[in-house]
DNA sequence: CGCTATATTGACCAGAGTCAAGCTTTGTGG
DNA sequence: CCACAAAGCTTGACTCTGGTCAATATAGCG
């Protein structure tokens, strides 16, 4: 069952990514002075590594840090009143996450860890000393929070206006984004389940399935499992909306 | 036709509301020495009217300012690849618009003003100057962005899980949240069309119809036209989310 | 006062959900 | 290292909620 991290008991860190591929590095790099601001630097003052199941933290935790996802994927969901939850996003390498707690300091959501995870941790009172003398520093983290709304902003359109078909293509798209290696096809591990892809999309795992199954029939993607091959990214993208000939009638 | 408004003509400001019930208050009053902010201070610099069916701002304006609204109501939204729209706000007296423009400098989202609106501007800029030698003006701002994302994962909650009929009560349990009049029944005036809140809430327009001519039959509210008159609040509240003892499966 | 946009209501339909059964992968303990 | 259990995945059959299309009704605006 699913624990809360002991970590003072983290093994060593291994050192999987890019500093200057994180989220974070404009902070980092401005916290120290312009120096490259790769493993030790004045913002991040620990790193740790959690496993699959652990919380990072927990609904009602009092918040005093935020988090980059150095490497690996974490889940973040919230609940509803009646205890249904609602995935509000996968984190992979380079994400930050943890601003939702800020208004309020405490967390409204949960943070799940889906494979073995590399996180780097912000003291946020240690933050704000910092950006007291160091001017740019708040206004990253503005734009930060800003990019945060802009993608709860398209992940609205998602929900309100796309159809099941059009709801996986944008996902797959937007996991072929975070693909490094260019061997063709491009690859990548869904370290979710399918009933985490359904709970995020606002669909079921049996329709992911049955989706997923047609774009592998279709010659689009190939499934082995947990991995996915991207095959045709050309029609994956015209799958993520409709053509704009038809239904331009929703316009304000 | 919507047009963009003319700054210049704006009629003399009439004050509807306190500045103290207003979102953007902590800001102003740090901002002016924690005297207090009323009419004038030194955070917002300009304030003016728009009309109905004016824009506050287009998508793809370069990002200068963001806007309080005063008094009044605005409706947001953004366009999806093939042109469809979603609502992603309606902004109503004390709320803070332009947020999400603050990553890349320009706005991704349009702002249509829905009825006479008396708006706060504050160039950002000038904020950034003020906030390097106040400290806390940040944070505020932080805490507002953050409590902006906290509402953009309530929306994928509502988008993502909730049925018609619950999002629907959702919505019209935030619209109550803002009354003021204490009168009972309280009222409301919906300043956007049925279609507008179909569109916000992943509905059709005559979904909307169908479930608040149910309410009314029901007696949870009373719609004449553009007001509605929230009868009982008890039962409203019950049918925004299941009943706990239902559907607890979906649990992570 | 008439015209247009918006709202309402009904009949019908389809996309995605539900339920169920069987399959595959993963993890655990002997 | 294998056997078994548990969790996750897949597929099919059927259902139902909410969308679509269409026909009025009403309201708001000039």
């Amino acid at each position: 069952m699913p624990k809360r991290y002991d970590r003072t008991a983290s093994p060593p860190t291994l050192e999987f990514m890019m500093c200057k591929d994180c989220g974070m590095y404009g902070l980092c790099r401005l916290a120290s002075n312009g120096e490259d601001a790769n493993v030790s630097n004045a913002l991040v003052k620990r790193r740790f590594v959690l496993r699959r199941g652990e919380y990072l933290y927990r609904s009602g935790d009092s918040f005093h840090e935020i988090y980059a996802v150095r490497h690996g994927s974490i889940k973040t969901y919230i609940f509803g009143d009646d205890g249904r939850t609602q995935i509000t996003g996968f984190h992979g390498n380079g994400e930050i996450i943890g601003l939702d707690a800020l208004d309020g300091m405490h967390f409204a959501s949960e943070a799940i860890v889906l494979e073995t995870t590399n996180v780097c941790e912000v003291s946020f009172p240690h933050f704000q000393d910092l950006s007291r003398n160091i001017p740019g520093l708040q206004s990253q983290m503005l734009a930060i929070m800003s990019h945060t709304i802009l993608r709860g902003q398209q992940m609205m359109l998602l929900l309100g206006k796309k159809n099941a078909t059009e709801r996986l293509a944008t996902y797959l798209m937007s996991l072929s984004r975070h693909i490094k290696n260019k061997s063709s096809p491009s690859s990548y591990k869904l370290t979710m389940s399918r009933r985490d892809i359904g709970n995020y999309l606002g669909l079921t795992q049996e329709t992911v399935c049955r989706i997923l199954a047609r774009f592998q029939e279709d010659g689009i993607i190939k499934i082995e499992s947990k991995y996915i091959y991207f095959v045709d990214m050309d029609r994956l993208t015209a799958l993520t909306s409709q053509s704009r000939t038809e239904h331009i009638a929703d316009c304000i």
